[in-house]
DNA sequence: TGTACATCAGTGAACGCGCGTTCACTGATGTAC
DNA sequence: TGTACATCAGTGAACGCGCGTTCACTGATGTAC
């Protein structure tokens, strides 16, 4: 808890060329990307604080305020990237089979794979305590990626239910409980020791398990 | 991300008299009591100083130092409490009922609404990342109540198991996934909004689901 | 029973720090004439 | 083709703040004689 000591009259790691013309826009894409790269290392968010974002982009400090109302704003548009690209991965394994009980495993094995690999942005996105409304499907409100991701989910359990596989359930508390299980072995994962021994197999052997208590 | 402007020149909401000799540790226990209640307030470990806990308790920042090293040891010793709070209440449920899976069931249950109940306390416990080996059982080295937590599931799993209700697998596994389930649960019910609506069974649902797998 | 004294449980002021954010500015860049 | 000028992408210095922690101290309390 003692307060780590960094030069801040140290020159920026990156020097950086002042945007042409028009092209401001270039130096918000460096930010999210300097805060991604930030977040992996220090692996907390409140350690990521606007002067070394700046200082790792090569800029300084009140020229992030030309492309961020605020730090909130920052971390928020950081999280909607992230999400985008989870349901991307999300999407793509569950369209690389035909066979919908298949697709929701990968789907899982895909999620668990997407956080234990990119466990800072998943804390920030999951483990974070949200006041907006993130994940919640409103109807009649613009959906987030949030929504978006938590709406795959429902789809392939549906799929599971219709296709006469899992028990005729609410296919939402289905999904929230599939949703719980690999979540909890990704936070999990994420949260324990880096030696402790967690199972290569462990998420097959979870998802399987799982979906066999869903099943008829 | 403003930074709250609470006057700190404000006098104490308790005013607390001097403990007389051989009483100071009054004051520990006191700190301690002051810290779950504002993480309970706040919802956040690092809204928790040290100046609002004196604050809190009716002392000045300086008098913590007498009975804590420094903030971390102080946060560890608060998880130390907590942990051997939940661990009682976990004996408490596998001690109601002599047959194993109703037992784990209940376990499960009651770790659930444990940290549901104390979601800022769980938050520390499960969901921030730890340096020290809280959780797993190291060969030769004192248990901390963390490893007690988890032993405590193993033993019931591996009841399960003996007793020919669940699948012959490795305890250990079987354990890990059984702790994800009910973690994975907990940490969303913390995490999500308020109104996100979980339904009232659903920790019954998913344990019965889980186990469901689990079963021969 | 009275009193000097060591001890204990704190206090008060200060330290240096990093933080988010604001504000007046600068200097390169493109553009209108 | 040359030049004055508006605009854009930043800079540099400073703001007030709360933080964890240290250090010299104080004054009540129990105890030895």
């Amino acid at each position: 808890m003692t307060p780590l000591k960094t030069d801040s009259s140290a020159p920026a790691t990156t020097s950086r060329s002042r945007a042409r013309r028009g092209e401001g826009d270039k130096l918000r894409e460096d930010i999210i990307d300097a805060v991604e790269k930030l977040l992996l290392e220090t692996g907390d968010e409140s350690a990521v604080s606007m002067r070394a974002i700046a200082k790792a982009v090569g800029v300084t400090p009140p020229a992030i305020y030309m492309h961020f109302d605020d730090k909130d704003s920052m971390i928020q548009a950081i999280c909607d990237r992230r999400f985008r690209e989870m349901n991307e991965v999300l999407r793509e394994a569950r369209d690389s089979t035909e066979d919908p009980l298949e697709g929701l495993r990968r789907m899982g094995a895909a999620y668990v794979r997407f956080g234990t690999e990119n466990p800072e942005p998943y804390r920030l996105l999951m483990m974070t305590k949200h006041t907006h409304e993130d994940y919640k499907v409103t109807p009649g409100v613009e959906p987030t990626e949030g929504d978006v991701a938590f709406s795959l989910l429902v789809e392939q359990v549906t799929r599971c239910i219709e296709a006469g596989v899992f028990k005729e359930t609410d296919p939402l508390e289905a999904s929230l409980i599939v949703w719980s299980c690999v979540h909890g072995l990704t936070a999990l994962m994420i949260t324990t020791p880096e030696n402790y021994g967690w199972p290569d197999d462990i998420t097959k052997r979870a998802c399987d398990v799982m979906m066999k208590g869903l099943t008829l």
